[in-house]
DNA sequence: GTCTATATATCGATAGAC
DNA sequence: GTCTATCGATATATAGAC
C-alpha cells in the first residue's frame, strides 16, 4: 500500500534482481544440494555476496525457514509453467508416433528438471507439509493429470520414463547406458504394436 | 586376534543385539527419516536408551559420520542378501506370467524398502562417495543386473515399476490410486502381447 | 560402558551503528 | 540495506570419575 512497497514490483521491471530474489535462487541451489539442515543462513548469504555470519539476510526474509517454503514454491510453479508450454507444443503434432516421442522427450526432461526439487520436497514434507501442497498443485497445473482406466498403456509409459530417469540417477545397470532416445524408441514400439481393433483372449 | 576383541562375535550368537549394532540400527532410521545433517548425536543416544548428550555415543563410533557409512553399508548388503533370495524363490516358478507377476512384485516389493535408504544415498553422496560405491556393490549383489539389447521389454518393466513405485510415492495421480497387483498386471499385459513370431513393418 | 562436566565451535536470530 | 557485536541455544567431541 504504501509507495515503498513498490520497491519489489518496480524492480522487476529492470535489469537487475534483487537480493530478495537474489537469496531465493541461492538458497534453493543450496537446499537442493545440501538439505536444508544441512545448509546455515551464513552459506545463503555467502551465496549472494554478503558478509557471512551478520545478520544481512534477516532484512529480506524472517527465518531459514521462511525462505525454504517460498524457494520450493516458486520453483515448482516456475517448472510447472514451462513443462505445460513445452508439451502443448508437443500435442499439436499430427504423427502419433512422432508425437509420443515428442511428448514423451518434453516429460522426461521435465522429470530431470524436477527430480532435484522432488527430491527435497520429499525430504521436508514431514516438517513442512506445504511444500507437499505446492508440489501437488504445481502436478495437477502441468497437466500431468491422466487417467488409469482409459488409457494403462499411457500410464505404464509415464511411470517407465520416470524410472528410467531415476535409476539413470542411481547409475544402476543398464540404464546408465541407455539414451534418453534409445529408450524413449523402445518404449513407443513395446506399448505401440497393441492397436488391434479385435478383442483379446481370456477375461 | 586378542581375546577381548571377539565379544561382538560372542554376542552375535547370543540374543541381545550389542549397544553398536543398536546404534547402527536407530542411526539409521533417524538419518533417512531426518538426514544425516538433520541428526545429532544426541538423537541418536536418546533413541538406544542412552542419556542424551553425554557423550557415550563415542564409546562405539569415533564420529556421526562414521556411523553414518557403517550404518548404510550394513544395510545396503542386507536387503540385497534379501532381494536375491526372493527373486530367486519367483524364478523357479512354471507358468510364465505366474513367474513374471511374482517377480515383478519382489521386484517392487525390494524398491520400496530400497527407496528410503536410495534417498539417503543419493543425498549424502557428494560428501561421501564410499556410500554410492556400496549402493552399486549392493544392486550388482541383488542380480539386478540384465541386458537391454537381449530384452528392452524387461527393462523398460522394471522401469515402469520403478517409476510407479516414485510416483506413487509423491502422491502423483493416478499411481497413488493404482494397487501394486492392478499395476504390474497390466504392466505385464502390456508388455506381453508381442510375442508374435513374425517380423513387423517398418525400419 | 555410562555418566558428569566441560571445552570449543557454530547456529539462528536480534539490537543498533552506519 | 549492510555491517558490528552479541545473546542464547545447541552441536561435536573429549577428559575423567564411577
Amino acid at each position: 500500500m504504501l509507495p515503498t512497497m513498490t520497491t519489489t514490483r518496480a524492480r522487476a521491471a529492470t535489469s537487475q534482481p534483487s537480493t530478495r530474489e537474489r537469496i531465493l535462487d541461492a538458497a534453493l541451489d543450496l537446499f537442493v544440494q545440501r538439505g536444508a539442515a544441512g545448509t546455515t543462513v551464513s552459506d545463503i548469504e555467502r551465496a549472494v555476496g554478503l558478509a557471512a555470519g551478520t545478520g544481512s539476510f534477516y532484512r529480506h526474509f524472517r527465518s531459514k525457514e521462511d525462505v525454504l517454503v517460498a524457494s520450493v514454491e516458486r520453483a515448482v510453479t516456475r517448472m510447472a509453467e514451462e513443462v505445460a508450454v513445452t508439451r502443448g507444443a508437443a500435442a499439436a503434432i499430427e504423427d502419433s508416433a512422432e508425437r509420443r516421442a515428442r511428448d514423451y522427450g518434453a516429460v522426461l526432461d521435465a522429470m530431470r528438471q524436477f527430480e532435484p526439487l522432488a527430491r527435497l520436497v520429499v525430504a521436508e514434507r514431514d516438517r513442512f507439509p506445504e511444500l507437499q501442497r505446492a508440489f501437488g498443485d504445481a502436478l495437477g497445473a502441468a497437466s500431468w493429470d491422466f487417467g488409469w482406466d482409459e488409457d494403462p498403456a499411457h500410464a505404464i509409459a509415464i511411470a517407465a520414463l520416470a524410472g528410467y530417469n531415476s535409476l539413470a540417477l542411481l547409475d544402476a545397470e543398464p540404464y546408465r547406458h541407455i539414451t534418453p532416445a534409445e529408450f524413449i524408441a523402445a518404449l513407443i514400439d513395446t506399448t505401440t504394436r497393441t492397436e488391434v481393433p479385435t478383442r483379446k483372449r481370456k477375461r
